[in-house]
Parts: structure tokens; sequence; C-alpha cells
DNA sequence: TTTTGAGTTGTTCGA
DNA sequence: GTCGAACAACTCAAA
């Protein structure tokens, strides 16, 4: 190693400074490490919860680093090696990424660091175990959930890799764009951390019980801070092996949700084209709604008017708050496809514009399941019922009178059958746009004909 | 190669 | 109100 010599650390989804292999490996080849964010264009969007929820983990980590980020603006193909030149960095750190957007840009970013002589060095993932790496008898990726988690659960995982003892961040003139403004919101790796703990002591006991009632709080609210990587699932999973309720029920549905993220994770690195096109081409022929009166729906789906309590709670909890309770998000996913014959992908845009949480392995694979055109689709008569969903996992109706206000009149159940009550739309709630039963059967027939 | 059992999250209908 | 069967046929994974 040279008397002093920089190398950098391209920060993405791995925004924390614990359990952070490229971080480690930053540290090992280099006596300074230059920490850098690129703002790209094309991704930032400051008006999306997603870029607002983005902006203020950045400001956390550089407050964690005492003001040491670099943020740059620009394509990074351009802004990396600039940069590189600039600190005479020999190499350019990074934590994997794996969607397909991110490997486009890290091949072309790679390609052109090596023009210049200098190397791009992937450490790590923001998953437990790398996407790719489960396979199954025969040497090929998992279709079906159940055998790849029995694989995954037995495959190694590295432990939580040690936070440097000392970090050198460069300190130089280097110059950096200002961090636009973030709201004040949760966020940054403290936030994380001490959310995780919260919910390892309290929460998960009763994770498998209660985690599918969105009245109630009893989820971990981790998902956004795993999309920023605030907090590494290596982390977490470390956590409740030590932890003598590892060993509950409970806590292996937790560990079985964080699988599933890795499931599609997964599915997504094999088939980088299923992010926006069905994985399986069978149902292609499926015929969906278009043109203006469907855009109408569409439009009152998206802003929680479609009559039905449970759609419209969940739909407006994502226009407020930036997120949706899971359960909830099936249920309005299947109204979309089911209910108003919309093809999924113009779901799954309006869920990803909205979300503080949005990623495009586990939004649209989750959309995909819905459709029943993803792995381990659904099958196709599987249509929920938005009434019976609510009354059986909202069953007091608090979860549709704290986001529809024109329901609060009505007490208990009630409030999810508003046109079974004479005063039901006293408050202006609006009426259903389409019958269930009907559309049900419209979607089983739609089917049907496309099986043929 | 063949066979066999299984497959996140549901709903409806009829007994 | 509760309970089990039906809703199809197929693909996947493993023995």
């Amino acid at each position: 190693m040279a008397p002093s010599s920089t190398s950098i650390l391209w920060f993405r989804r791995d925004l924390r400074l614990n359990d952070h292999p490229a971080l480690l490996a930053a540290v090992a080849r280099a006596t300074h490490v230059l920490p850098v964010f690129v703002l790209d264009p094309r991704l930032l969007d400051t008006d999306k919860p997603r870029s607002q929820r983005l902006l203020a983990s950045l400001a956390a980590l550089s407050k964690d680093m005492r003001g040491a980020l670099v943020v740059r603006t620009g394509d990074p193909v351009d802004v990396i090696p600039r940069l590189a030149k600039e600190v005479d960095a020999a190499q350019v750190h990074v934590s994997r990424e794996t969607t397909p957007f991110g490997r486009r840009r890290d091949e072309a970013v790679e390609r052109a660091l090596a023009a210049d002589g200098r190397e791009l060095i992937a450490t790590g993932s923001p998953y437990a175990v790398g996407p790719g790496r489960i396979v199954n008898g025969t040497g090929t990726p998992y279709k079906v959930f159940t055998p790849f988690s029995k694989a995954w659960r037995q495959h190694g995982r590295p432990a939580p890799a040690t936070r440097p003892k000392r970090i050198t961040w460069l300190r130089d003139d280097v110059g950096s764009d200002p961090l636009p403004d973030a709201p004040r919101m949760e966020a940054g790796e403290a936030a994380a951390l001490k959310r995780w703990e919260a919910f390892l002591h309290d929460g998960l006991t009763a994770y498998d019980t209660e985690r599918d009632r969105p009245d109630l709080d009893t989820t971990s609210r981790l998902s956004a801070p795993l999309k920023y990587g605030e907090i590494h699932p290596r982390t977490i999973l470390a956590d409740i092996a030590a932890h003598s309720a590892g060993r509950s029920t409970a806590a292996d549905a937790f560990v079985t949700e964080l699988i599933w993220r890795e499931f599609y994770a997964d599915v997504l690195w094999h088939h980088p084209d299923s992010a926006w096109h069905d994985l399986r081409p069978e149902l292609s022929t499926l015929p969906y709604d278009s043109g203006d009166e469907t855009d109408r729906l569409v439009d009152a789906w998206r802003e929680g008017r479609t009559g039905y309590p449970m759609v419209d709670a969940g739909m407006r909890q994502l226009l407020e708050a930036g997120w949706m309770h899971n359960r909830v998000r099936m249920i309005t996913a299947s109204f979309l496809t089911k209910d108003l014959h919309v093809w999924w992908p113009v779901g799954a845009r309006h869920f990803l514009d909205h979300l503080v949480d949005g990623d495009i392995a586990s939004n649209n694979h989750g959309w995909q399941w819905v459709a029943g055109t993803g792995t381990d689709a659904s099958p196709y008569f599987r249509v929920f019922n938005p009434v019976t969903q609510g009354r059986r996992f909202d069953p007091h109706g608090d979860y549709v009178r704290r986001w529809v206000p024109e329901l609060r009149h009505l007490a208990s159940g009630a409030a999810h059958e508003p046109w079974k009550h004479d005063n039901g739309y006293d408050q202006g709630y609006p009426r259903r746009v389409v019958d269930h039963d009907d559309e049900r059967k419209e979607t089983l027939a739609r089917y049907e004909r496309a099986r043929r």
C-alpha cells in the first residue's frame, strides 16, 4: 500500500456503516476512503416518497460520517470515473447491485473505469444469500418458493461484517453538491437498528398470528430500512439466531418473509425482463380492459374511491403515508387486476410511485403473484373478496375508519358494508364502482377462455 | 427416466 | 355458524 492511497466507496442501496463488507474491503485496500453518493436524475424524482425517503437516509448517513459524504449529481458512468481520476483512486468499491437497471449501470461504470486503468470491486449485496447462489439439484434456479426456502435455510451465509476499527475518510477539497432538503422523517442506520431492536424484543413473539392485521401495529416496519440498506438482513438473521425467540414459530414466520425478499431478488436476477413483463407467458392472451371508462376506474382506485372500504383505506394510506400494510397490498392489487381487469404493471407502477419502500423485485413480483403471471402464482380462481378480507383482518373496522373519514360514523364491522346501513352514505362515501360478484365471475370466465 | 407429492396469503357452496 | 369439498390442470422438485 502506498504511504497515502485512496479508494472510493460508492454507496447505493447500502446506506449504513455497520455490517458493510464493501466498506471493509475499501478500508483494507487504501489509507483513505472517499465516500460518495451519486444523485442520478434518472432515478431521483424529488416528488416521489421514495426519493424523499432516500434523501432523509442520505442526510443521516452524512451526519454519521461527520459530513465526509461527497454528493455528485449526474450519470454515474461519467461521475464515478471522473471522481476516481480526481482523487487518483485505483479502486471503486460497491455492494453488488442485482436489479436489471443496476447491473447495466455497473457494467458500464466498470468498463469506463477499466479504460482508465481502474477497478470496480463488488463485495456483498443487499441480501443474506446473493441472488444466483441458490440452485436446485440440476443446477437451475428454483421456480417455487417453498423448495427455494428450504434450500436457502440450509445454505450457509456469512456472519455480519465487523465495523472497521478505524476509518479515515478523505477530507481533501473534494467538491460536493448540496444534498437537497429532506423532510423530517424516520431514516438512517441508527433509527433502523433501534426499530429492529424494539421489534426483536416486543413484536417478534406475536408476528406469526398478528402480522396480517392492518388495524394493529404488528409488523416490523423494516421494509424501508431494508430497501435502503440502513440495516442488512444478515444482521437481523444473526440477532434472531442469538435470541431466545429465534427458536419460535413466530420468529420463523418473520424469517420466511425475509426469504421472500431474497427469493424475488433471485427470480429477478435470473429473469431481468420479469420486472415489467409476465414471467409466465401462458396468460399473455388474457384480455385486459383499457380505454376512457377503465381510466376513470383506475383513477378511482388510485384515489381510494372505489366504494369498497378495505380497498379505499389501503389506497388512501398509500397516498397519505407512503406505505401500505402487506395484507392490504394484496387486496388492492387483486381488486385492480381481477375486479377492474387492469394489467398488473399499471398497479405496480403506481405502487412504486408512492411507496417509500418501493422495491422493484418485491413489488413487481408481488404484483405478478396476485395477477397469476408470476412464480408460484396464485391459482386463477383465487380472487380476493374485499369485504370478506376486511371483516377477517380488520374485524372492528378500525383500519378503514382511520383512513376513510366518510365511514367514521359507522360502528365496528358496519364500516365494511355501508350499503347495508340506512346511514351508510350520509358522509359522502362513494358507491361501489363495480359489483364484486359480477367481476369475479367475469375474471374466471376470461381465464377460462385464455386457457383454451 | 419415471413417478409422486406438493404448491403463501382464497372463496363459495352445500351439507 | 361450521366444515369440507370443489374450484383445473400443470409445473416443479426430488425421490
